[in-house]
DNA sequence: CGAGTTGTTGACTCAGGTCAAACAAGGTGG
DNA sequence: CCACCTTGTTTGACCTGAGTCAACAACTCG
């Protein structure tokens, strides 16, 4: 993983973040203005590159500028189990502000540049900027609302609505970030990575993929996915976003 | 469900409440006098009631001082699935601190007390006293860590190694918050319940705990649960407490 | 006592896993 | 430019863990 010091450049690599924020709290200039001075490093990855060991005591916090990631456990077996995916301006390891140790890894599952902020900064902003820290606030039980909603996903949905409704998530969430409506969409997963995030086997995944194209609902070209009826999509997966607590 | 304002009483109905604090973050005295003047009404609520529902914009925020509590979410066919369980001292709706619609249910599992203190209060509590904010921060996360867990519990184990999983969490849990060993702690889970919580049905619930108490690990005396062989059974279920954060 | 819960067991079914083999598409180094 | 490797997709045949259905037993509490 290669990672060097950022450059004085027209871009902050902390746009997303502080779109992100912006969409949880309230913030004002002086909030924004103290984002784009915390102290930071811009790291590249590529895919597959582990961001956060579990077990590891992480003591810099990362933020996604570009590119994609997920978070995973492994199981006695060595089946690894996603427990969620990541979007540009999602904050990676929020959770080590107040936990020392890594109970899981962060993974990037694309090519992907991450922004690197010290761990005693990020805590500093979150106390000194009491809007930026309901922002963090609301984004960790966001979080925590999604891996509730996953429990489900995982353990009462048939494979098919399974998987369609874990691509839906993925969707909306990227909508809501503002990066493409459903249908410009394309999924950047490989049906095993679908199936680590669902709890079944990539032939299996492949095989509900099959079905969900006969019936129309998307289209497979080479390796992405597209889908090209949002509405029959979201109706097979029986989505509802409330959960995602979108209106802030 | 009963509720009243609580009498002058020898024992606060914030005991548990502060004791749990204590475990995550160094609260002083001050900070303890704090939580004890928060304002309050003691509740009580019977087996199967809803003390949160799904949806709902909750205006108070509660937290156990006896007995055993379920989230849960409903599946499209009107299956359950339990996400979390609590004991004595957990805070139930700390979420709504910062979302404004529950997104999910909370159930009483058995007969129970609580404290109900009003929202803005306890809001009030996090920001004037920062170690008890801090102590919900921790609360937070760790509830998160649990639910990923689920995940991978309900998405990567066989059905007997999920179920003594998801009774090792509950039994370190109780441990940990003062309430008795593994050996000494009867269950208070329905067949019902440890299927809506592991995503199986109560019938293969029932067999895989003939099997646990055929293999030496666990008695059941009528309807409730006793481990017998401690390491045993946590070996059986692959249980590595690391996830619970339990060192402060 | 009677009604609603829970627990128990057996017979049968099926969704999803397992195993195995081909195939496709980049990427890389000679 | 080709040979080769890696990573991902696809399909088929077969198997099994867990679900379904149904009946009954045991317990609890109003």
């Amino acid at each position: 993983m290669d990672t060097h010091i950022s450059m004085i450049s027209d871009v902050s690599p902390f746009r997303q973040l502080v779109a992100k924020l912006r969409r949880l709290a309230p913030i004002d200039e002086a909030d924004e203005a103290a984002v784009l001075a915390l102290p930071h490093r811009v790291g590249r990855a590529r895919a597959r590159d582990y961001l956060i060991r579990e077990g590891s005591k992480p003591h810099e916090c990362c933020a996604l500028i570009d590119g994609y990631a997920a978070r995973s456990k492994l199981g006695v077996n060595g089946g690894r189990q996603i427990v969620s995916f990541h979007i540009p301006g999602d904050i990676l390891d929020i959770q080590h502000l107040f936990l020392e140790r890594a109970d899981h890894n962060v993974q990037v599952i694309s090519d992907a540049t991450l922004v690197w902020v010290p761990m005693a900064a990020m805590r500093a902003l979150a106390t000194q900027r009491p809007t930026i820290g309901t922002a963090f606030w609301r984004d960790a039980l966001i979080d925590a609302s999604i891996f509730r909603e996953w429990v489900l996903n995982v353990g009462r949905r048939d494979a098919k609505t399974r998987i369609a409704h874990m691509l839906c998530e993925f969707i909306v969430r990227r909508a809501a970030a503002g990066l493409g409506t459903a249908e410009q969409t394309q999924l950047p997963f490989s049906q095993e990575e679908i199936g680590d995030a669902t709890g079944l086997t990539s032939v299996h995944v492949n095989r509900m993929l099959r079905e969900l194209a006969e019936a129309g609902l998307i289209v497979r070209k080479g390796r992405s996915l597209e889908i090209v009826d949002w509405d029959g999509f979201r109706r097979a997966a029986g989505f509802d976003a409330a959960y995602l607590h979108l209106a802030a």
